[in-house]
DNA sequence: CTGTTAGCGCCTTCAA
DNA sequence: TTGAAGGCGCTAACAG
C-alpha cells in the first residue's frame, strides 16, 4: 500500500497526502476536512511509508550505527548497547550494530559498510576505556566515541568519570573505618587503558584528603584467578590489609578466594571495595561494594550526543560512577 | 559518485555497467575488455552502491532482524547475536537488534518496523529456552524462533538440547566414581521454561543407565543467593550429598559458598557440576565442570535456516552441549 | 553484446 | 489550497 493508494481513497493527489502525513499540513494550510480524510484512508489502508523510497529522495536513513571491538557480544557493556537503543529510539532511529573482534581490517569494512548503508552518525565504542587512534574511515564523519578518545581528533567523547569513582571507592573505606592499611589490587595494565592511572590518582587524592596514602599496589591482570594467585601470596608473605580497592569486580572475587582462602573475613577482618558494580558483585558472600561502570548511561549519552546538537560539541563527557552498596565494608 | 559516472568514465551505458558489478557479465556474455574498463573505473571511482535506490528496486535490503526481550544486553546471551551477526555476515547480510524489555507492545511495534525495513527475514529469540506463542505480527512472515518454540506454528526452531545435556551432566559424575547420592539444585522454576524438564529427564535416565536414581531435588530459584539458601538449609538439615547438579552456574555458585560454609570440598567432598558453560564457571574455586549452553552456535544456525533453504523446514533443531571440564569432579 | 526505456515510492519545486 | 511533473540511483524487460 503507497502512499499513492491512501491518496486516490481520500480522493486526493499524493502531494497533498505527503504534506498532511508528514505534518505540514499546516504550513501548506490544508483544509482539515481534507486532512481528516486523509489520515482516516491512511489508517483504514495502516498505511506505512516505504523507508527505502524516503531515504532515496532524503538521503536520510533514521539509523546509526554503533561499531565496537566486542561490546556488544560481551557480557560487560553490551549495556552500551541498551542504553544507545533505548536513546535512539527516544530520538526516532534505529540501531545497526557492527563488532570488529578486535580486527582492524574487519572495522573498517564495517564502517564503509555503514557508510554505505547511509547511517546518519557512527558511535565508535571499546570494551575497555582507552586512549586510541580513531579508525581513518571515521574522519570528517558525523561520529563519537563512546568509552574512548582521541587526543588528535576533535569528537566528542564519553567516557566514565574515572577519578571521581577512585575518589568514592576510598570514600566508602574511610566511612567504614579505614584509612590506612590500603591496598590496590590490579595496578596498571600492561594495555594501554586510561582506567586504572585516573582511578589511582582519585584513590591517592582521597587518602591524602584524610591524611593517609596507599600503601601498595599489589600487580595483576584483571581477571579472577590471577587477582587470587596475587593476593594469595602477597599474604603469604605476611602482609595483613585493612582495605583493598580492587580494580574490577573479578579481581575483586579472585581477592575475596585469597581471602577465605587465609581465614581472613571480608568486611570484619579487609574492608573491600571494588569498580564495575557488575551482577558479580551483588553474586558475592559478603555482598560486594562497587563503584557502578554506568554503561547503559554513556550509551544513551553518546546518542544524544550524536543526534543532538546539530553542530557536535567536541570534549570529553565524563559521566559519574555511581555507587553500588555491597556489606564489603564494615559499618562504624 | 554512482552508477551512472562509472558507466560514463568506462564509455558504456548504465546498464551494463550494472550487469558487469552485478557478476552477471557472463550470463550477459559481455567482453572481457568491457568488463576490465568498468571494474577499472569503479576502483578509480570508488564507486560504492546506494542501497536504498537498489533496495527500493528489488525490494529486498540483505538485512535480517534479531528481535528478542532481553538477550541483546544481557549478558549471558548476547552470544546469540555474536553468533548470528556472523552467520550473517557469511551470507552477505547485515543485522538489526530490537530489544523488546519483555513489554508485549513494543515487542509489536519493533517487528512492524522491521517489516518496514524490508527486512528479509526475522529472528525472534528469547532469553529463556521456552515454550511460547509467538506474536501475531510474526505470522506468514519469514521468521525463525530461537531458544524457543511455538507448537502452534510451523516456524523452524532452534534450541539447545536440555535432554543430552541432562546425561552428559551425569556422565561426568559418573567418571568421577560419583552415582549415589545425586541431587539436582534448582529445579523445575515457576516461569514457563522448559528446560530444566528437560535435563531433569536426561539426568534420570543416565543414572537409571547405571542402576541409580535422583536422590532428590533441592529447589530453588536459579540464582546465587536462593541457592545459597537452598543448599544451605539442606546441608543444616544433615543432607550429605554425594554429587550435585546445579541447574546452572549462579546455582553452581550459590552452592559452592553453602559447602565451603559448612566445610565442605568441593570435588573431594561433594562432586558439583552444571549447566551454562559460563565465564563463571572458570572463576569458580575450583574450577566448574558445566555442559555448555551453545549460544552462539545456536544463533548462527538460527540465521542460517532463515537465509539457506529458500522454503524454512519446519521443525526444532537441537543444538549439542559440550562439556567445559573444570575440577569439580574428583578424578578417578 | 550493448543501449533504451521504464519504473520502484517518495518528496518537492513550480504552476494553477 | 491542490495537482502535475521530475528525479533520487538502481535494475530489468525489451529491443537492436
Amino acid at each position: 500500500v503507497t502512499l499513492h493508494d491512501v491518496a486516490v481513497r481520500a480522493g486526493v493527489s499524493a502531494t497533498t497526502a505527503s504534506y498532511i502525513l508528514n505534518g505540514r499540513s499546516d504550513e501548506m494550510r490544508i483544509s482539515p476536512a481534507t486532512q481528516e480524510r486523509v489520515r482516516a484512508a491512511a489508517d483504514e489502508l495502516s498505511y506505512r511509508p516505504n523507508p527505502s523510497a524516503r531515504n532515496l529522495r532524503t538521503s536520510t536513513t533514521r539509523s546509526i550505527g554503533v561499531i565496537s571491538d566486542l561490546v556488544a557480544g560481551g557480557p560487560f557493556a553490551s549495556q552500551m548497547i541498551t542504553g544507545a537503543t533505548l536513546a535512539a529510539r527516544a530520538h526516532g532511529h534505529y540501531i545497526v550494530i557492527g563488532e570488529s573482534q578486535g580486527d582492524a581490517d574487519l572495522e573498517g569494512v564495517l564502517i564503509e559498510q555503514m557508510l554505505d548503508q547511509r547511517v546518519d552518525g557512527i558511535v565508535y565504542a571499546t570494551v575497555i576505556t582507552a586512549d586510541i587512534s580513531v579508525p581513518p574511515a571515521l574522519n570528517h564523519q558525523r561520529a563519537v566515541l563512546l568509552n574512548c578518545f582521541d587526543h588528535d581528533t576533535d569528537l566528542p567523547a564519553v567516557v566514565p568519570d574515572d577519578y571521581q569513582g577512585g575518589r568514592s571507592a576510598v570514600e566508602a573505606l574511610v566511612a567504614g573505618g579505614v584509612r590506612d592499611g590500603v591496598h590496590v589490587v590490579g595496578g596498571r595494565p600492561a594495555s594501554g587503558g586510561t582506567a586504572a592511572g585516573l582511578r589511582l590518582d582519585g584513590i591517592c587524592d582521597a587518602l591524602a584528603a584524610v591524611g593517609s596514602s596507599l600503601a601498595s599496589e599489589i600487580h595483576c591482570d584483571w581477571a579472577v584467578r590471577d587477582a587470587f594467585a596475587a593476593v594469595d601470596r602477597f599474604l603469604d608473605q605476611g602482609g595483613r590489609p585493612a582495605g583493598l580497592v580492587c580494580m574490577n569486580d573479578r579481581v575483586a572475587m579472585g581477592a575475596y578466594q585469597a581471602l577465605a582462602e587465609h581465614g581472613l573475613a571480608v568486611a570484619d577482618d579487609v574492608a573491600v571495595v571494588s569498580f564495575d558494580g557488575s551482577e558479580l558483585a551483588s553474586w558475592l558472600r559478603p555482598r560486594l561494594t562497587s563503584v557502578v561502570l554506568p554503561y547503559a548511561e554513556m550509551g544513551s549519552r553518546a546518542v544524544d550526543l550524536l543526534l543532538g546538537a546539530p553542530a557536535l560539541e567536541a570534549g570529553v563527557t565524563r559521566v559519574p560512577m555511581p555507587m553500588a552498596e555491597g556489606s564489603s565494608v564494615a559499618k562504624r
